[in-house]
DNA sequence: CTGAAAGCGCTTACAG
DNA sequence: CTGAAAGCGCTTACAG
């Protein structure tokens, strides 16, 4: 006489587990091996895996449970073959700073870290007329899951309007509102350089300077803007023969400052729109034989690993770019699952405080 | 009556690229459209794309002329899947310095600018101990086609071997030889500390101080071996008074400058085993009210860009990070081509001169 | 030198 | 809630 025996769930669990702990030895596991010693189809693990609401609790365990105990991880490759689109999330650059580069990395690794995707780099070149035709190749061979795009590739709007084109995700790191809030991460810089006007005044400075980056980045008019009207609301006003256009170089930056230290009154601060042309002002003071802050204060942008390196160490504005990077990965995968989003998200520089400020000499 | 026209080569290729010409519409092409329009079996363009000699010239040369009418490029998940291996080179770095793997990843994609290879970023922390689990998740479920290892993940022999039982190609950059040829991209770090020395040497100098990287990094011993030779070999020696270890960061090293500069008796110049510490010395040198190169001449090593930045300009000892990244990466890709190679490849680093040494004060 | 068949490890309609 | 069949775009033996 043969008994139906109908096991309980924690009996058929452990009974899963033990035929997939025998599985072990036998290398990678497969979809097709989950199936066999779930006793389900291939399709319903492939609904496990992707997360599918239609599967029975009670069988969408037992299949997790073989799945952990083999360690088993779907191959990327074929799940892109057959989605149609790769695990490979692009960040796609031209920002000549390496600091700012390598952080950005980093915080797209960190949001990425326990997820399938993995972070590729394509640098390119604005200047290059064939980056978007290169751009489009990389897409259509490679499908990539999505694109990061930090300043100033992030502010091409042709770029973008082909990444729509050929169906691809992509999220816009700039400091102006160029897109919708679910593709964008908003950077206040306008609100940081305020805090450098801020600084300067509280201190004492009647008589400012600023060096401002190149007019093809919407940095440099954010910054300047901000720094322009924070001035005005402190009773200031930005002199226009002591403001001065540099490339966000090292070099513009020396250059721009020894102008500034011949002009017909010496100002008495300088607000330079990136680390580096600070970095080129030093020089520059240091060579006309001058002091930093006794004879003039510098003040930075973007806090790059430099500003506390020198000396004395510069007063600059930070951005959380690593943060930023996080966040631009994490609003592409948001993204992926179809949430609408209404707020942007935005970060809001601040200013870090060193040496290289202080009251201007008939104050002090 | 019929009439046997046998086409020569020329009409027989034009016919085939106007045939492809029309298909150009209907979108992305794939190994079949190329077949069907080259009238070959798709075993036979999958020869033309991966050079089989196994294909007559002239079936070659008609397949190629659709592949490029069409701008067809065959789809690298499905030749992955198929051949069990990606087509993605991973950089596998600890390395702290920004710039060195920024300047790594330029040279890299250099070299694989036209390939069908992607580079992925893999850092880690060689503190951690499930790193190698991780990357061993990593090369079993994205199959690598190759890594690439700088320092001091280089080092790691297990790490290597790890790969090796998994199959995966890689390339060690190290400064001392870890493995064989093929596999090896060699730093002669030390022939650039002696020139360091051998200048310092040449300038009068006799008191001079070594700030060394920490001792878990070859290239710290790399170098201070090469400095203390040099030394010898001109008459001096290495004083154990004057040689500090640093821990390759700002901070170690104005720490070890100051103490340094509070040794019995100062030295007239000191070769720090990086340009963080060289960077950190100068600060101290600030601090304590001396002048760079007049009271104290400093040296570093790698030529940052904060070297040029700095003032006076700091002379130091150049690697050519980016071309070491390119010819590791070139390295790859000849492995996989089954190439045996005999010599290694290797990078001698060359001092260059800037303004933060001269003649010791007594001799000027 | 060339091709038909099978397979890489997944997912997508479709049917139940 | 579940499954059998077909397909994603390639390559690998195998046969000729």
């Amino acid at each position: 006489m043969t008994q139906e025996i109908k096991p309980d769930h924690a009996t058929e669990l452990a009974a899963a587990v033990e035929a997939a702990a025998e599985f072990r030895q036998h290398g990678r596991a497969t979809i097709n091996d989950i199936a066999r010693i779930a006793k389900v189809s291939k399709k319903t693990v492939s609904r496990v895996i992707n997360d599918s609401p239609l599967v029975k609790p009670r069988t969408r365990e037992i299949v997790k449970a073989i799945i952990a105990e083999l360690g088993y991880a779907p191959d990327p490759q074929a799940r892109a073959l057959a989605l149609r689109r790769s695990f490979l999330v692009g960040l796609v650059y031209d920002n000549p700073s390496p600091q700012y580069v390598v952080n950005m990395q980093r915080g797209i690794l960190d949001a990425l870290e326990e997820t399938d995707f993995q972070l590729v780099l394509r640098p390119v070149s604005r200047t290059d007329d064939h980056y978007p035709g290169r751009l489009r190749q990389f897409i259509q061979q490679h499908k990539p899951f999505g694109l990061i795009l930090p300043p100033s590739v992030s502010e091409d709007d042709a770029l973008c309007e082909m990444f729509r084109a050929n169906d691809v995700d992509y999220v816009r790191i700039a400091s102006g509102m160029l897109d919708e809030p679910g593709r964008m991460i908003l950077t206040h810089d306008s609100e940081g350089a305020a805090q450098a006007a801020r600084h300067l005044c509280a201190l004492g400075h009647e008589h400012i300077a600023h060096i401002h980056g190149p007019e093809s980045f919407r940095s440099a008019h954010e910054r300047r803007g901000g720094f322009q009207r924070a001035l005005e609301e402190a009773g200031r006003a930005l002199d226009p023969g002591l403001t001065v256009e540099g490339g966000y170089t090292f070099d513009s930056g020396l250059q721009a400052m020894e102008r500034l230290l011949y002009a017909k009154r010496r100002p008495t601060a300088v607000f330079a729109g990136n680390d580096e042309m600070a970095t080129g002002a030093y020089v520059a003071v240091r060579k006309a034989g001058l002091r930093i802050p006794d004879d003039v204060s510098i003040v930075g942008f973007d806090d790059t690993p430099i500003a506390g390196r020198l000396w004395p160490a510069l007063t600059t504005v930070r951005l959380p770019i690593r943060e930023m990077g996080r966040a631009a990965a994490a609003l592409l995968l948001e993204q992926a699952a179809g949430v609408e989003r209404e707020e942007v998200i935005s970060f809001t520089p601040e200013i870090v405080v060193r040496e290289s400020t202080a009251a201007p000499a008939g104050r002090a």
